[in-house]
RNA sequence: GGGCUCGUAGCUCAGCUUGGUAUGAGCACUCGACUGAUAAUCGAGUGGUCGAGGGUUCGAAUCCCUCCGGGCCCA
């Protein structure tokens, strides 16, 4: 058998689903279609963190890539599609800190690194096997069976390797930093993990007084939101350009910006006086006494350190005072003007938050829980001007919620300033999609990237594989296993590379000396930056990166642009110095209905399950990716079920096809689309030509990454070209019963269609077209299992018929204007009408009725349709000639109205021809004789003839002759029984290819006598092998029902009968 | 505060690159038709100061400037 087969007749997502499922693990197809292809493409999937169950849009994320994915395989590429998961990091520490009841990494210590890396490692291949399931579901084929994972050894390898060569190239370095710092993970935290958790906090800031050197009574006044940084004072900067005032009041005289000082007055009840001003720089190296030396002793032995130092930077008038407290351990930017003065980096605090010894009196108590002491040290000095309550945004622990700190610390970081060049170089050469997201955004980014700090004082991460000697103090770092082995200072054999098992390894320093490895471990980032290379298991198997690096395409949301986009560039660029990937495609976020990001605790998320519940895989994916890729994507369900209508549309074509093909036992391969070039009508050439433009412009929008766009015009041309229109036209052609080559041109056409349709949407609804592939296509005689190793097909540019589409578009148009007219006289469709009319000065739009004729005539149920230029047309109307009587009253006095009326007896268009020709003319007026009319003696007004309706549409006027005739009628009549016999076998459940015996029961001895004419036409119609047509005499059998038909009652009853 | 981006019908969005009347699309709503795809389908109608204000131009949803509001990222 090699025909086309059936399929159901409703669209039942749940069961497709399921069966497509079940078939593609029985046949194997989904092996067989991921290991095809030739030409390599490297897909790079962005390893999702394994914590949080997915949302609608990690779905999204995954089902863009599945949809290229597809689209390559079917292009014939060899894609590479390992799926990748992060799971390294901090969430996962904090994660299993509270599933086990601990608080503290001094609690780790305690139960031992050993248990807790173990207790991390499975809950992360936990979750990992929770969302690949979640994954699978989606109907996302990836190579889910051997996921990359941050943490195999080998991935941890390539990563060292990484490292080993930033090493060799001098761009890995160990340096004091100021970094945000959460003292309840203890562990730095990168600015961007900061700046994720800025939160708004109501704090009281307070204005100090620093006494200037030397002088009685003078202060600068600094104002601070952190009086913890006190001890940790320096200098103070001052912006030198600003102008500055000496202000006395109260017998004290402070210095402040001039601009500030009415604020800083305010409230304080103080009259003042300013004696000076001066620009900031007059106040350059002047020398105060530190608030806080009595507390801090510590304080005495900085040097140089105390004075007054400028800055254009960071010195504002928004706030404070203009003079700032600067702490070059706690602040960046202090930091960083600290650096140019020489001034030393004071940081009197721990780890955990807490003042070290070197901080005097605090030492011993939490920095932000000492704020209260501070101050009240500094009332009971005098030395404090005021307090406000301030509210200002304060980073955040990422995971822990716990307020950051500012402190120096030595980290180990990549000096991503000294490659910026070749980053920005690189980043050229990259198409980003859309072109912004890597011009100006991720352009941007880079160019103002800093060092990139990469060393976590952290347990469950990719160990840094730096090796520090206790005698000499030189480092090494290891590139991989074996170097480690060869260098140890004991045989190693067995040997995970996590903490703890790599800190017990020791090598041996070339002085001679033992080295250690240095605690930390590596930022996550630097786990998935490194997966262009470490998920090839680079540099072990060298022939697999040969063959893929880099990536072809890698696609992501935009929070990515300084995440993964970013790491991935970095550490290739340091290993390579070449960009890892060739095609970016950034992607939205997904908001839910109020247009707010979903959150757990906003109660607004919706799971991907939840969705394939209600209405299936096919419809979240269809809807997903019909959204601007890179626009916000604004869940809503409401578009969820316009889709949801749209993929049944989109059945029900299929089905209507597969009915009559079915029936017909219509086998494709007997007629080739070539062989049936003269059987088939100028809509099959139309509708072919169509398909072709689509195919064309579905492939470039998939190429260029814009599936959207693609997905937008397959559902244009199924619900326009195709359900609208198209089955609309051949309706009739597949009722015929003989093999007539008419209709199977209809087939024919109706096969190369579909099936071409359907290759275009697998990608996108990838269980509805195997479905319909397998119920439909999947029978004839050489044809693969499956739609998805059909190959992507390549439009025939000689069927692109583009004026064919043109008149189309024109006589679809005047269709729809004649049904307007009908509209308008109440007039049926059934009902055929004699003749239509066409006014238009186009001559492309009378070529194209000339040219469609055919189709006109039918869809319109018009017997006859004449096109006329609007002279022609204008003739059709009649012409009214109404007496102009305020003119003719003054001339003709009393016989005025003998005048007008013998005007109104004229025939208005000789009348108006004979003006327009001669200017005059006359006529007989009883008692007058003949007499002159001049055209202002009248008024003409055009009117169409009653039985004309017209309707204007973009190319021109279409009249329909609503004249009733008896045979019309006829036909009318016949037609509403045939719907009503129709109406009746479809509520007996009979097949379309049953046969029936009916009766019908005419009203009257006319309604007979009409429907006897065409009892031979209604039997055809309706399938019946006895028709008995009768008044009154009704006969009734089997189902029996009475209908009204314009009023008047008709008996109808019909009865199946054995077939043939 | 800065960078990028989005703002068009009640809702979801096309159109903007390359200025030329928004016949805008789908949904919703109202009215009607069809009835061998039928819990489907089709037609018509209602509905827009194209976020606001300036500018350039004969002409601006489209180009330029300013502002307002949403998103991502950074401070």
């Amino acid at each position: 058998m090699s025909k086309i087969g059936k399929m159901s007749k409703e669209y039942e997502f749940k069961s497709v689903e399921e069966s497509v499922f079940s078939y593609w693990s029985e046949t194997g197809v989904e092996e067989k279609v991921r290991s095809n292809g030739k030409e390599k493409f490297y897909f790079l999937d962005g390893p999702p963190y394994v914590t949080n169950p997915i949302h609608v849009g990690t779905a999204w994320n995954k089902i863009l890539k599945d949809a290229f994915i597809r689209f390559y395989r079917m292009k014939g590429f060899k894609v590479r599609d390992q799926p990748g998961f992060d799971m390294h990091g901090l969430p996962i520490e904090v994660m299993v800190e509270r599933k086990i009841g601990i608080k503290s990494k001094k609690e780790i210590e305690l139960m031992g690194i050993e248990n807790f890396i173990r207790t991390c490692k499975s809950f992360a291949l936990e979750n990992l096997e929770i969302a690949t399931r979640q994954f699978k579901n989606l109907g996302v084929w990836m190579d889910w069976s051997s996921p990359y994972k941050t943490l195999d050894d080998h991935y941890i390898e390539s990563v060292w390797a990484m490292l080993k060569k930033a090493d060799e190239r001098r761009l890995l370095s160990r340096g004091k930093k100021v970094v945000h710092w959460c003292p309840r993970c203890e562990t730095v935290l990168a600015g961007y993990e900061a700046t994720d958790e800025y939160r708004e906090l109501e704090e009281e800031s307070i204005y100090v007084k620093f006494k200037v050197d030397g002088k009685e009574d003078e202060y600068i006044l600094i104002w601070t939101t952190t009086p913890w940084t006190l001890p940790a004072n320096v200098a103070v900067m001052v912006h030198p350009d600003y102008t500055y005032a000496r202000v006395r009041s109260g017998g004290e005289v402070y210095i402040m910006a001039e601009a500030r000082i009415g604020q800083v007055f305010s409230g304080t009840g103080k009259d003042y006086e300013v004696i000076e001003t001066f620009p900031g720089s007059y106040l350059r190296g002047i020398s105060y006494r530190p608030p806080l030396l009595e507390e801090v002793p510590e304080q005495a032995k900085l040097k140089p350190a105390h004075v007054v130092v400028l800055s254009d930077q960071f010195v504002t008038l928004e706030e404070g005072t203009g003079c700032v407290h600067s702490a070059p351990g706690h602040g960046e930017e202090d930091h960083a003007v600290g650096e140019q003065y020489g001034l030393p980096d004071f940081c009197p605090v721990d780890e955990r938050g807490r003042f070290t010894d070197e901080a005097g009196k605090y030492a011993g108590k939490g920095v932000r829980d000492s704020n209260e002491e501070i101050i009240s040290d500094l009332i009971s000095k005098g030395l404090l001007f005021k307090t406000e309550t301030t509210k200002h945004r304060y980073p955040h622990c990422w995971r822990c919620k716990t307020p950051l700190i500012l402190r120096t610390a030595t980290q180990w970081f990549i000096k991503v300033t000294d490659i910026k060049e070749r980053l920005l170089e690189e980043n050229d050469r990259v198409e980003w999609i859309p072109d912004w997201a890597g011009r100006a955004r991720f352009g941007n980014w880079i160019k103002n990237a800093k060092d990139w700090v990469i060393s976590r004082q952290r347990y469950w991460g990719i160990p840094l594989p730096i090796w520090i000697c206790r005698s000499c103090g030189s480092h090494k770092v290891v590139g991989s296993l074996e170097e480690l082995k060869s260098n140890a200072t004991t045989e190693v054999k067995e040997l995970e590379l996590h903490r703890p098992w790599v800190d017990r390894v020791k090598l041996r320093c070339p002085c001679g000396g033992e080295m250690e490895r240095v605690p930390d471990v590596a930022d996550v980032w630097m786990d998935s930056g490194s997966a262009s290379f470490a998920s090839l298991n680079y540099p072990r198997e060298r022939d697999a990166f040969e063959r893929w690096w880099p990536a072809d395409l890698i696609l992501e949301g935009q929070d990515q642009t300084r995440g993964w986009f970013y790491t991935l560039m970095v550490c290739s660029v340091v290993l390579f110095d070449s960009a890892p990937y060739k095609r970016v495609l950034m992607h939205g976020f997904t908001t839910a209905q109020d247009g707010r990001a979903m959150h757990k605790s906003l109660g607004n998320v919706v799971f991907p399950e939840e969705v394939i519940e209600k209405y299936g895989r096919d419809t979240l994916r269809w809807y997903e990716l019909s959204c601007t890729t890179w626009e916000d994507l604004k869940f809503t369900w409401k578009s969820i079920e316009e889709t949801s209508r749209f993929l049944k549309i989109l059945w029900s074509t299929y089905y209507f096809a597969s009915l009559y093909m079915s029936l017909d036992n219509f086998s494709p391969n007997d007629h080739p689309l070539d062989s049936m070039e003269r059987h088939l009508r100028l809509e099959d050439k139309w509708v072919i030509s169509k398909l072709e433009g689509l195919i064309k412009r579905v492939t470039e929008a998939m190429g260029g990454c814009r599936v959207f766009e693609a997905v937008r015009d397959l559902e244009e041309f199924m619900r326009e070209d195709i359900s609208r229109w198209y089955i609309k036209l051949i309706r009739r052609r597949t009722w015929t019963e003989e093999e007539d080559p008419d209709k199977i041109a209809a087939y024919v056409t109706l096969y190369h269609v579909l099936l071409n349709y359907l290759k275009l949407i697998a990608p996108i609804v990838p269980f509805l077209s195997e479905k319909i592939y397998v119920d439909l296509f999947s029978g004839i005689e050489g044809m693969p299992k499956s739609v998805h190793m059909l190959e992507w097909p390549s439009p025939c540019e000689s069927r692109v018929d583009p004026e064919l589409e043109e008149d189309m578009k024109v006589v679809k148009e005047i269709i729809e204007a004649s049904y307007s007219a009908r509209q308008s006289a109440r007039i049926k469709t059934r009902l055929p009408l004699m003749r239509m009319k066409v006014v238009t000065s186009s001559d492309n739009a009378k070529n194209a009725v000339e040219r469609l004729k055919v189709v006109v005539m039918d869809q319109a149920n018009v017997k006859e349709i004449e096109v006329m230029t609007p002279e022609e047309g204008g003739r059709m109307k009649d012409v009214v000639v109404l007496p102009n009587r305020a003119l003719l009253g003054p001339i003709f006095r009393d016989k005025s109205s003998m005048v007008a009326e013998a005007i109104s007896r004229l025939n208005g268009r000789e009348l108006m021809e004979a003006f327009n020709r001669e200017g005059t003319f006359s006529v007989e007026v009883h008692g007058l004789g003949k007499i002159e009319l001049r055209r202002e003696y009248v008024t003409f007004q055009e009117r169409l003839p009653d039985n004309y309706r017209s309707e204007k549409c973009r190319y021109g006027e279409v009249f329909i002759d609503t004249t009733p005739s008896e045979e019309l009628v006829a036909e009318g009549l016949a037609r509403d029984v045939i719907r009503r016999i129709q109406e009746m076998r479809k509520r007996a459940d009979l097949n379309v290819d049953d046969y029936i015996r009916a009766s019908v029961s005419a009203p009257s001895e006319e309604a007979k006598r009409v429907l006897d004419k065409r009892a031979s036409e209604i039997a055809g119609e309706v399938r019946a092998k006895e028709l008995e047509i009768s008044t009154f005499g009704c006969n009734r059998f089997g189902m029996s029902e009475d209908w009204d038909i314009d009023g008047e009652r008709y008996i109808i009853s019909i009865e199946k009968i054995a077939s043939k």
